[in-house]
DNA sequence: CTCGCTTTAGAAAGCGCTTTCTATACCAAG
DNA sequence: CTTGGTATAGAAAGCGCTTTCTAAAGCGAG
């Protein structure tokens, strides 16, 4: 039915093998016969079947994308700049494909084991990961298997798996280099270790507490984000480490002015009348991300409160929307486009591996209007 | 390397056919073989060739989503409908991929000939489409011819394909039915022909401009997205048939009162900028979408101008972010979920297509904080 | 007890491509 | 002229799966 490699050899009078060649590119073919092959190709509106190709070549020119929420744009963002390194034009013929996990572990498990169906030729996981030691070891033998499979794994903006969780090899013992004939198929690319693009999580929500600090406030509250995530530890840690550092006292309330809840405005909104009830008398609400923030500062207002005046609001990630929110967001920003880039280019192998397989992103504060020194009262 | 199906076979003591049969599970087998089979399969952890499965099955399973930007809420929420659609639970194992398009008719091009190369089992375009008769033509062309291939077709948020672009079919001039076997082959499910779930923009952007109109306003501004778009022209059309209906005579300034922009912030700055400079007396702004009315307000807003006591601005789609807004924006909501989630079963063929291949997606004006009277001076 | 039907499983032919291996020209050097 | 090397093209063997087509049981009916 569809217009075959064949069909093409037989209108240019060459070989299957001939039009493959010029097709791919990686094998001499004399400028005539390239060219004849080139007209049929057009004539006949030739598109090569990549299932057959994949077979064939034994890799397919796929890369999956997972992220956790895709209507979010701070996945939005990584994902469109990670293929944004894809483009026909930079990487021939990769076809970025985007997989919404919704941020659960056993779809993000489904996926993986689609696109090893797939056999992708990278994979790319963006965003928290969730912290449980069973979901972990298990993702971790899925990257392992896809790994030695030859497809490149990359991290991007989630730490790199626990060391244990790597190790403990297949079941195929190749101790040393005995079992293939060593030194030959084993070079060629090897199971490529994941690589990891971390956010400085820690680093950033450390800065903004110390700001909020240095303005005067003590009774700071935290919209969190879901419990067992990577993110959500690390900005709290980097909270908590800023208020122990000023002031170790104020850790114990630490625990009290801290509520967790999903990534969305809601969660916001919600968090901030929990918190208010609290502690009425807190000078100051961090948020999980700016979306969280925004929540925070509708709730806020429903309360009659005003924006820093009476409490100061930040959030996180600074998304495009954060500097036009009324007042703009004073919040921490990470440099996702490039992050994402960077993903995009190591999954490629465009781009070498740092040392150690792990580069971390700097974080920056972005202090706006929605943060000023508490009321004196 | 991998474990191939016939390892599967070998272990469990039956024909690499009898594997292949449990797991897609459309033939009868014994129950003992089939749990025989599929205790092999666990111990092996094996997976599914994909591309060998494609081929040998002439299908994938692939489901390619085009987005004009994948960072944008816009799209980022139709994709995640489309994909909420295909989760391994509901339709087997479908494999939904977004493609980001930036809004380049080349791109698009490109993407679908990737997907096409796939073999893709349904593509989803979403957003508005670029108004150039000869990419038309391009894009008509090579949409029938995957639908020829069985690839179902689905547009999103954009209107049908012109009619002449959609007829002249290929060069297989089959009148009637002559030529195969009639009605065998041919009536397993056709070249079925593309769905529309087009957005109502045309209604949406009259109603917010009689909401303006009935507000007092009559000097208006409007910021429109890139020029040869249908959203942007549909917008226009509506805003202006509602003009003309209030009073013909508001008509002859409308071309003047607009700009053209990208539908990002910095258009809307800029926009808004460009029309107090041609009208320093007018009353309120229009938005091309949400993200441009915040530019529009930023800037706005530098310029001293207060939303909505000297200003009214509204935007378009109903983002999340803008009912958080301050003020809250006036605007016209597209139910973006729904919409998505029914061209993902329409895709997949859940859903039967609706009477004209056609069905359009009410939109609903959402008159919010960022719209008043105009001053009384 | 045989016939014919149903149920279940295997053999084998591809699906359309890539790639090794082989063959034919063609040319410069001996 | 041979000889050997180089450039170019074809033949053909799969890649791992799906799916006819065929075969072997198993079983109730005559």
């Amino acid at each position: 039915m569809a217009v075959t490699l064949a069909d093409v050899a037989a209108r240019a009078g060459v070989s299957a093998a001939t039009v493959s060649r010029v097709l791919s590119g990686n094998y001499p073919v004399a400028g005539a016969t390239r060219s004849r092959v080139l007209r049929a190709v057009e004539e006949l509106e030739y598109v090569v079947n990549g299932p057959a190709s994949a077979l064939a070549a034994a890799t397919s020119d796929l890369v999956g994308v997972l992220v956790n929420d895709i209507a979010d744009p701070f996945f939005g963002i990584m994902a469109s700049a990670v293929q944004s390194e894809m483009e026909p034009e930079k990487a021939g013929r990769k076809l970025a494909v985007v997989c919404n996990t919704g941020g659960s572990p056993e779809r993000e498990l489904t996926y993986l084991t689609l696109l090893q169906r797939q056999r992708a030729a990278a994979v790319v996981l963006t965003g928290s990961a969730v912290e449980d030691e069973k979901h972990t070891a298990a993702l971790a033998a899925r990257l392992r298997r896809m790994a030695e499979a030859g497809t490149r794994i990359v991290l991007c903006g989630r730490p790199p798996l626990p060391e244990d969780a790597v190790a403990g090899r297949g079941d195929a013992p190749r101790s040393g280099k005995a079992g293939r004939d060593a030194g030959k198929d084993e070079t060629e690319d090897g199971p490529a270790a994941p690589i990891t693009v971390a956010f400085d999580n820690r680093g950033g929500a450390r800065r903004l507490t110390e700001h909020l600090l240095a303005l005067g406030h003590r009774r700071i509250g935290y919209v969190a984000g879901p419990v067992e995530r990577t993110t959500t530890r690390h900005r709290l840690e980097g909270h908590r480490a800023a208020l122990a550092d000023h002031d170790p006292a104020l850790l114990s309330d630490a625990e009290h002015l801290t509520v967790h809840g999903a990534y969305d405005r809601s969660s916001g909104y919600d968090g901030a009348l929990e918190l208010l009830r609290r502690a009425p008398d807190l000078t100051a609400v961090l948020a999980a991300n700016d979306t969280v923030a925004l929540g925070v500062c509708a709730a806020l207002r429903d309360q009659g409160l005003r924006i820093p005046e009476d409490v100061s609001v930040a959030g996180f990630d600074d998304l495009p929307f954060s500097a036009d929110a009324a007042p703009a967001l004073t919040t921490v920003r990470i440099p996702l486009h490039e992050a994402g880039a960077r993903a995009g280019r190591l999954a490629l192998g465009r781009e070498s591996a740092p040392p150690g397989g792990v580069a971390t992103v700097r974080t920056e504060l972005m202090a706006r209007a929605s943060t000023a020194p508490p009321r004196a009262d």
